[in-house]
DNA sequence: GTAGAGGTTGACGCTACGTCAAGGTCAAGG
DNA sequence: CCTTGACCTTGACGTAGCGTCAACCTCTAC
């Protein structure tokens, strides 16, 4: 019972690198070692190569079956939590391959998670769960079906003006006028224009709160970071909302 | 818009070092270097960072993305692998858990699993599915209960008496006499002597093919490499199974 | 002038080995 | 004795995607 590292290796259906890189982090030791350095394994080394193979079979990391080779875990318990972590990943996947199948779907059936090309700045329509849990169901519905019963013609001239007013935004926020100039003002009445063609928005007919909704949709462009950016940042964002709210307060 | 490293870090909710990273790969470039070295990155680049993190959350590798953003690849086409890959990974990691239980389970009831300590050598129920295949399920549960309903004292004899037959077949072996030498003979009939004491093997009686078990048997030692293992590796168990056939076709 | 905040380029670390590369060892054969 | 060939050895790089120092500029503010 003294094998080389190769028939070892062989018996145990593995690798001589995987031996060596075992003797390397102290996981399994030569039972002997020859003059010429040669590597000798015996029964007892055979034996605990399998559990090590076995274990890592199940997934074990090396450092997880040295311990349990070392008495310091129990293998059970290593099992154990191993199993947890395991279930863990599990879910993960399981959440990843529905947020892969959702994408693919939509990307199908329309460019809505192409938005970012076609939609460039602000996108309602982009963040589906955020949009209804600010206005509501219907609000995103309505916005959706719109945008979907669009020709590429009239996307391309919304992305247009979208584009536009944004940078409008950014250059006037850089030239260093105040929110209240006339220059804001009348980016601002553009800004709530722009809205207004977005079916699911508050309207000025009774009920439709639309000075709340532009303060609130202000305060948005500010807090997340991903709107933000629209306007140039945070700092462009804040020039808008005071915008937004000096319009709002004095004409809506 | 124009945002230094950290600021656009912040606004696409990644670090700094991702973007450094990204550029040192060529996945994304800043959009302006300062006479400084400084990074600076300005709205299409935000569009592009946000487009490569989406995809990263869906658990698209790098090189993936990259060949997506140069137009390489579709990427519903690369989303549609990656699900492939993701399905694939799934069931890996439900088979996984499965043998965690399976083992945690086992080693819970009793030490079946730990047989590689306590019954060493040969263990024909160590291997449970492969018994079962190869023998029937009988043959299986049979030996499973019998080996359960020993005490800690008759499993130690028993190993004993594995270990002896184990290296005596070995020592012989090596010795350099023929399998169909006496004393060749003497352990082939110590060895099928032993097979008999498992419960679920053939007898003797009526329509137990002990012949063909026997051989057969030999035949695995040497194709099963866990097994030849037991008898000094292949030419070790080649050497059991030419006695094990000589002896089966003399005396069966 | 000097903090302090933020930028830069290396370079190591992590998982578990695969994969050369350069060079000894050993048994068999000319 | 020399060669061939099979097998052994010790480095050391590569892998995926950054985290984490380290050592050293740069720019703004007090």
């Amino acid at each position: 019972m003294d094998w080389s590292i190769q028939e070892i290796a062989k018996i145990a259906g593995t690798t001589s690198r995987t031996l060596r890189h075992y003797d390397d982090i102290g996981l399994l030791k030569p039972s002997r070692t020859g003059h010429n350095g040669y590597r000798h394994y015996d029964g007892p080394a055979l034996v605990q190569l399998q559990r090590i193979l076995l274990l890592r079979e199940l997934g074990l990391g090396l450092p997880a079956i040295a311990e349990v080779l070392n008495r310091e875990t129990d293998t059970v318990k290593a099992l154990s939590s191993h199993l947890d972590w395991l279930a863990q990943e599990q879910d993960r996947l399981t959440r990843q391959i529905a947020s892969v199948r959702q994408t693919i779907d939509t990307m199908k059936g329309d460019g809505k998670y192409m938005a970012q090309d076609m939609f460039d700045g602000f996108d309602h329509t982009q963040y589906k769960d955020e949009v209804e849990e600010r206005w509501g169901k219907d609000a995103y519905a309505a916005s959706d079906s719109w945008w979907r019963g669009m020709s590429a013609d009239e996307k391309q001239q919304w992305k247009d003006r979208v584009q536009k007013l944004g940078s409008d935004w950014i250059s006037t926020a850089e030239s260093g006028v105040s929110p209240d100039s006339d220059e804001a003002q009348d980016l601002a009445r553009r800004h709530v224009e722009w809205l207004s063609g977005i079916p699911g928005t508050p309207t000025a007919a009774p009920g439709g709160d639309v000075k709340g909704y532009v303060t609130g949709l202000g305060e948005m462009y500010v807090a997340d970071p991903r709107f933000a950016a629209n306007y140039g940042g945070e700092s462009g964002a804040t020039f808008v909302r005071d915008a937004l709210r000096i319009y709002a307060e004095q004409n809506l």
